[in-house]
DNA sequence: GCTGTAGTACTACAGTTGTAGTAGAAAGAA
DNA sequence: TTCTTTCTACTACAACTGTAGTACTACAGC
């Protein structure tokens, strides 16, 4: 362990890692690609952004010929557990219970949600990931 | 309404409202004097992010005499509402019910307590704020 | 081999954040 | 009134972010 420290990303950021996540490495044409697709963004844009990411540790790059390939070095799971671990300590005292009061009070989640999750859970599902 | 658009502040950010949350308003040194025992922070550090706030327009400033006394303009369920909106936009596809599902997950949440904090708020129950 | 074309590298630039120093003004002490 | 303390305002600066242009290089086609 240990090589996954904290990892907060932007919200930009994760719109980039979402594309290495799905399709595991792969090259800047095809993330810009994605990108111009979504947002509009600029080839130049994507490349510095992964170049970015890269010199911070959180995506490899790999050479072949002139192209440059990226892979995901932190998984979803853990820039959420970082993200999320962030978000709870800084707006609801570390307590996660009152982020849930939290969703079921703005109608992000119906009540009877709680219960589906729970008895998901309870089943070992868990589709995430 | 339409006052309260997107309120995304950092974690310090967020530490310093959190003062004008509790003690309503205040003043530059009151802030500062807390700030600077829990963190270390200087008096001019404080006084320089309570006035960017107030540029962003997220606290008020009133002045008595040669003292600046700072009022938040933006309550936390607001900034709660917006960040988590974000969060569970950016990293779980815009499904809270997700969220919820790592947070059991990742063990942060024990999935009773999904009860507790149901029956809790269907009593009318809501601690918060 | 020369010429596009595609793709990376480098540079740029404005805005935000964290952090604080310094200067100047006001208020209180002597 | 003058000195000292206190507080704000202004300035600074490095790192990060969003966004992209330009320059250089390598490969494909003629």
């Amino acid at each position: 362990m240990g090589k996954v420290r904290d990892v907060s990303l932007s919200e930009l950021q994760i719109a980039l890692m979402r594309v290495l996540w799905e399709r595991g490495e792969t090259s800047t044409a095809d993330v810009a690609a994605e990108l111009a697709d979504a947002r509009g963004l600029k080839h130049t844009t994507v490349a510095t952004l992964l170049s970015r990411l890269e010199r911070r540790g959180v995506v490899a790059q790999r050479r072949d010929g002139r192209q440059l390939f990226y892979r995901a070095l932190v998984e979803e799971s853990d820039v959420r557990r970082s993200m999320v671990a962030d978000l709870v300590g800084a707006l609801f005292a570390g307590d996660a219970r009152e982020l849930v009061a939290h969703l079921v009070k703005e109608s992000e989640i119906a009540p009877d949600d709680l219960a589906k999750v729970r008895r998901r859970l309870a089943r070992g599902g868990g589709d995430d990931g």
